[in-house]
DNA sequence: CGAATTTGACCGGCGC
DNA sequence: GCGCCGGTCAAATTCG
């Protein structure tokens, strides 16, 4: 090496380094493929040098000698004057000929010729230094010899190299089957942890004498397209949903109404038990999808100053009760965007930490959504359907905490948890979860403006995981916009695209604060553009109108942090 | 004045 | 059977 020669591997040779099946040059699509080596340098053991590795595609015709090609096609490469470019024209005849005994052409895989034609032109080099041009008999004979001798050498050597290039590609080959097998796995788990969460919750059904819940015929809901599908039946519902307060001529006992209507979307949201003691019937309404879904609760923690967030829909409140173990009074909402929509939420404080807004969502939207409230309602459908389709295996308790966490946020603390042994089976988000220790610290000043949902296609409901992040991901992105003017914010969640970055030296918050104000923003007016531009123009200006923290009662609307809506898709 | 909110009453489920 | 509790209703009240 230190004379300037090295290992050259010719393609012209014509032999196969055959370590890597057919399938390999191809496999570009694999990550695990050596494909992406190229150019790299190998060491392996027992070598005193490196040898680079290059895919022939990237196999230029350089003056690079030491490239070991192992993906190179020998019919095609040796024909290319370039590769012989490289030979020197040395009496080597012999030297292959001895080449060719230890090593049989088909199962050499890499070719000495070269190098030893590269070591041979060095030999005769530097003899040629000291012979100053003569040549004899003798000498012929002596660096034969040493040639002989470099031979067995670069043998062993190349014996060395397959061996680590064949305990290479067995490893690939036991990397790829074993990730074969776990994506089969996967897919076989599926339909077994759904089995496991109908008989886990048919007992738990037991135990509490209730109608057993349809966890299975979750309708595929949360789609903007579900929502104008239902937008027919909004009359029926209208029809059937007479126990809104507009019937006052049964005294508010409106389940006959209900009883009488085949809408089974209309009667899972009648009141459950009440319905189901009047009318024996009703049992049906538990096989509708909506039974399910009016069931399945998704509950979201957030900090938030707000008495109630904006969520893109419009809310009427109907109730207010003092709940045991709550100092905070528990309001019930109804959505009144449409009529007889059965979609109703609970916005309650959190009694050990009263910044945290808990807000519970149950039913599905029977009208579309404005893209605000779509946002919203895909985000806690993919809750609310990770819930019952029986993607989590535990019907109780925590439940696949880090899957539901990472299908919210991935790169979140936020937690997922699910509780099936409550009266419904509920998920729940919590979004004030940070790596501080003290809540209280990250307290979310007021955002200065009030910016929706970003509108984006809304996604299918099998993409509900995806719709998911998508959608927090979505509001982080506007919460690094707002909170870096009082609390750094730079977006922990990758794959953002560019956002306004203010101050990009300021301390990273933490995330879940930041997409609870995000979302508190974004939620609390639906005029996206107008609020965006103000809220750039106000900080690009330096304007910062309100940046007092915990300053709630300059705007009720401006909320420290917020909570995620959920309209369990329709 | 209509719409929205408040608030006490009511209902049904559930546990004891 | 009774009381507790969550949830809802609807008259009364407030708000815009």
């Amino acid at each position: 090496m230190d004379k300037g020669w090295g290992l050259t591997l010719d393609n012209s040779s014509g032999n196969s380094l055959g370590f890597f099946p057919s399938k390999q040059p191809s496999s570009s699509a694999n990550p695990l493929s050596f494909s992406k080596l190229n150019h790299q340098t190998m060491f392996p053991p027992g070598l005193g040098f490196p040898v680079n590795l290059t895919r022939r595609d990237d196999h230029l015709p350089s003056d690079d000698n030491r490239v070991v090609d192992f993906f190179s096609d020998r019919n095609k490469s040796s024909s290319t004057p370039s590769d012989h470019h490289h030979q020197l024209n040395i009496k080597t005849a012999s030297v292959k000929k001895e080449n060719s005994h230890p090593e049989p052409p088909r199962k050499s895989n890499l070719d000495l010729n070269t190098g030893l034609q590269l070591l041979t032109a060095n030999t005769r080099s530097d003899q040629s230094t000291v012979d100053d041009g003569v040549s004899s008999d003798a000498e012929d004979k002596r660096v034969v010899a040493e040639l002989q001798d470099e031979l067995q050498r670069m043998n062993t050597e190349n014996q060395k190299l397959k061996d680590m290039l064949s305990h290479v590609s067995s490893n690939y080959t036991t990397l790829q089957i074993h990730l074969v097998s776990l994506m089969q796995q996967q897919q076989n788990q599926r339909p077994e942890s759904k089995e496991q969460e109908v008989v886990e919750v048919k007992s738990e059904e037991k135990n509490h004498g209730v109608v057993p819940r349809q966890f299975l015929d979750l309708k595929p809901s949360g789609t903007a397209e579900a929502d104008e599908d239902q937008v027919s039946n909004s009359s029926s519902d209208e029809r059937t949903r007479s126990s809104t307060p507009q019937n006052k001529n049964n005294n508010g006992k409106n389940e006959i109404t209900r009883e009488e209507s085949p809408d089974t979307e209309t009667q899972a949201w009648a009141p459950n038990n009440k319905l189901q003691k009047l009318n024996p019937s009703s049992t049906i309404d538990q096989s509708s999808p909506e039974a399910t879904m009016r069931k399945a609760r998704v509950s979201v923690r957030a900090r938030s100053e707000a008495p109630m967030i904006s969520d893109g829909c419009q809310w009427r409140k109907y109730g207010q009760k003092m709940a045991k173990g709550n100092p905070c009074p528990r309001a019930y909402y109804r959505c009144t965007m449409a009529v007889g929509c059965p979609v109703r939420k609970q916005v309650q404080r959190c009694a050990e930490d009263r910044t945290i807004l808990i807000t519970t969502y149950e039913g599905a939207h029977n009208h579309p959504l404005p893209p605000a409230a779509m946002a919203m309602a895909n985000t806690t459908t993919a809750a609310a359907t990770m819930l019952l389709s029986g993607s989590m295996s535990s019907a109780d308790g925590l439940m696949n905490p880090n899957l539901l966490a990472r299908a919210i946020l991935p790169c979140s603390t936020s937690m997922a948890t699910l509780s099936a042994s409550a009266p419904f089976p509920t998920v729940t988000l919590d979004l004030t979860h940070n790596s501080n220790p003290n809540p209280l610290q990250f307290q979310r000043p007021q955002t200065p403006f009030q910016v929706p949902f970003a509108s984006g296609p809304s996604p299918a409901a099998s993409q509900l995981p995806q719709v998911f992040a998508q959608a927090l991901y979505n509001q982080s992105k506007f919460s690094g916009l707002q909170l870096s003017q009082d609390h750094t914010a730079s977006s922990q969640l990758p794959n953002q695209a560019p956002r306004p970055t203010l101050q990009p030296n300021q301390q990273q918050p933490l995330l879940a604060d930041t997409v609870s104000a995000a979302t508190a923003a974004i939620t609390a007016d639906p005029n996206f553009t107008a609020v965006l531009a103000a809220a750039i123009s106000s900080i690009i200006g330096g304007a910062r109108p309100n940046n007092n923290n915990n300053n709630s009662s300059s705007n009720p609307n401006i909320t420290n942090s917020t909570t995620i809506s959920s309209f369990s898709g329709n």
